[in-house]
DNA sequence: AGAAACTATACAACTAGACAAATCATACGC
DNA sequence: GCGTATGATTTGTCTAGTTGTATAGTTTCT
C-alpha cells in the first residue's frame, strides 16, 4: 500500500518545516530520538532520512553535539583581486583566520622557484584555517619570500588579514597572477580541522599574487570544503 | 564514515608538532580548552589525545599546572653505537620491530661491496617496520653476511633487536663505520606501512656496522618518516 | 524464496556542562 | 623584603545527552 518510504514522507516533512522557516540556517534539529517518537517510527528511519538529507547537503551532523541545518554554499570569487575577508563579509558574516603555523625556514625548490627567488632563500610560512563565522571554510598555507617582505612574520602575529598585513610590509595592493584549480581527499587532519568526513573531497587552488610592479608576494595553496564553497572565475 | 577517530588524529598531530620543534622537551602545551578550539572539538576529545600521549611517556600533566612535553617522540642519536631499542626505551616507550621479508639469496653488486664479500655471496636480508609503541618510526631493510653469520636467518625468527640476534651469532658488540643521509619521498608501499601522505619526506640513511675487528656485519638502509623523528649526530 | 523496509538493542565516540582540586599570579599587610 | 590571602587558571572527575555503527530480527511486497 505504501507506495512511498517512511523515511522519504520524514525527509520531505523536515525539508517543509526548513523551507518554512521552522528551522534557520545553522539551527539545531530536534534530537534523533525526539524525531523518532514524534514520527513514530525507529530511530533508524528517522536517521535514513537525515542521512538523506545530508547527503544533499541540506544537513551536517556532528557527533555527540546534533544535527543542523547547513547554509548554502559561499560564494568565493576568484579573479585579479582575491580577497577573502572581503569575500565573507559580503556574504554577511564575520571573517576569520586562525593561524596553525607560523615559521621562517629556507623554501623548498617549489616555493622558491614560484616566488621567483634564489634556490635555499628564505621564506615566511603560515599555515590555518578560514572562517566565515564559526564554520571552517578553508585550510591555508601562505609562503612570502623573507628578503622582499623580511616583517611579515611579526606582522602575521598580530594582523589576521593578509591584505592588511602586506600593507603594513609595504605592498599596498596586489594582484593575482594566475590561481590553479585541483580535487584531493582530505588528510586525517585536514578533514578534522574542517570539520568533514574523509570521504568529503576538497578543492585545491595554488595561486601566486604579485604586487604592482609584477614581483610575486604571496605563493598560497588553500584547500576549500568543497561543499560548502563555490569558487567562481572571472576575468574582470 | 569516520575511520580513524578524531582523538587520534590530534595526538598525531600534536606529535608532529613536537617533532618539528614547536614544543621542546619540558615546555608546556598550550591549555586543553585552548587545543579544544584550536581543533574545533571538545575539551574531553583533547583530553582522550593527551591522556593517550601521557601513557606513551611523551606527555605529562599536572594539575592546576598544565601540559608538558615529557620527551620528545623519537630524538635517534647516530654515532657510533646505533641501538634502536635503547633510543626509543629512552623515550619511555616500547621499541618493536615488525618483519615483512626474511630471506637468503645471493647479494647484489652494492650489498657485497659494502659489506666487503666476494661477487655472489649469499647475503641474510631482512626487511620490517621499527615501531615506537604503536607508532611506525622507520622501514628498513638490513642485510648480513651469510658466511660470517649463518645462524642470523633463523636467529631474526625469533629475536626482534639486531643487537641481540647479533650476540646471539657470537658478535658481541658492533659499531657504526659511517651514515650516508638523504631524503627521499615514499613509494606507495612505504607510505601505507608508515601511515603517512605519499607527500610526506622521508630521510634515508644507510650505514654499515662492523664488529670489533673491522669486518661488516651489517648494511642497513632505512627510511624515517621525517616528521616522527629527528635524527641527532655525534662524535663520541 | 528473496529483497527491501523497518524495528530492536547495544555499544563506541563525541559533546556539553558542572564542580572539585591543584597551581599560579598578584596585591596587601606588616 | 616577606609571608599570606585571594582570585583566576588549569587539570581531574563526574553525570548526562547525542550521533555513529554493528548486529540481529520482523514485516511486507514481489
Amino acid at each position: 500500500m505504501t507506495r512511498t518510504p517512511v523515511w522519504k514522507s520524514i525527509a520531505a516533512a523536515l525539508e517543509a518545516d526548513i523551507a518554512a522557516g521552522h528551522y534557520g540556517a545553522g539551527d539545531k534539529l530536534p534530537t534523533e530520538a525526539a524525531l523518532a517518537s514524534r514520527f513514530g517510527v525507529n530511530r533508524h528511519t528517522v536517521r535514513r532520512a537525515l542521512g538523506d538529507m545530508s547527503e544533499r547537503g541540506i544537513l551536517r551532523s556532528r557527533r555527540g553535539a546534533g544535527v543542523f541545518v547547513e547554509a548554502p554554499p559561499t560564494e568565493y570569487p576568484i579573479g585579479k583581486r582575491v580577497r577573502f575577508h572581503q569575500s565573507i563579509r559580503a556574504t554577511g558574516r564575520l571573517p576569520q583566520r586562525r593561524v596553525l603555523r607560523l615559521e621562517s625556514r629556507p623554501g623548498d625548490a617549489g616555493e622558491t622557484k614560484a616566488l621567483e627567488l634564489n634556490a635555499g632563500s628564505m621564506v615566511t610560512v603560515c599555515e590555518g584555517l578560514s572562517l566565515a563565522g564559526e564554520t571552517p571554510i578553508a585550510h591555508f598555507i601562505s609562503v612570502f619570500p623573507q628578503d622582499r617582505l623580511p616583517g611579515m612574520l611579526h606582522t602575521l602575529e598580530e594582523v589576521t588579514s593578509v591584505t592588511e598585513a602586506l600593507k603594513l610590509n609595504g605592498v599596498a595592493d596586489y594582484v593575482r597572477r594566475e590561481t590553479r584549480v585541483t580535487a584531493e581527499m582530505p588528510s586525517a587532519t585536514q578533514a578534522l580541522h574542517l570539520r568533514l568526513r574523509e570521504s568529503d573531497p576538497l578543492v585545491k587552488t595554488v595561486g601566486i599574487n604579485e604586487d604592482m610592479e609584477g614581483n610575486p608576494v604571496e605563493y598560497g595553496q588553500t584547500w576549500f570544503a568543497g561543499d560548502r564553497v563555490t569558487l567562481t572565475f572571472s576575468n574582470d
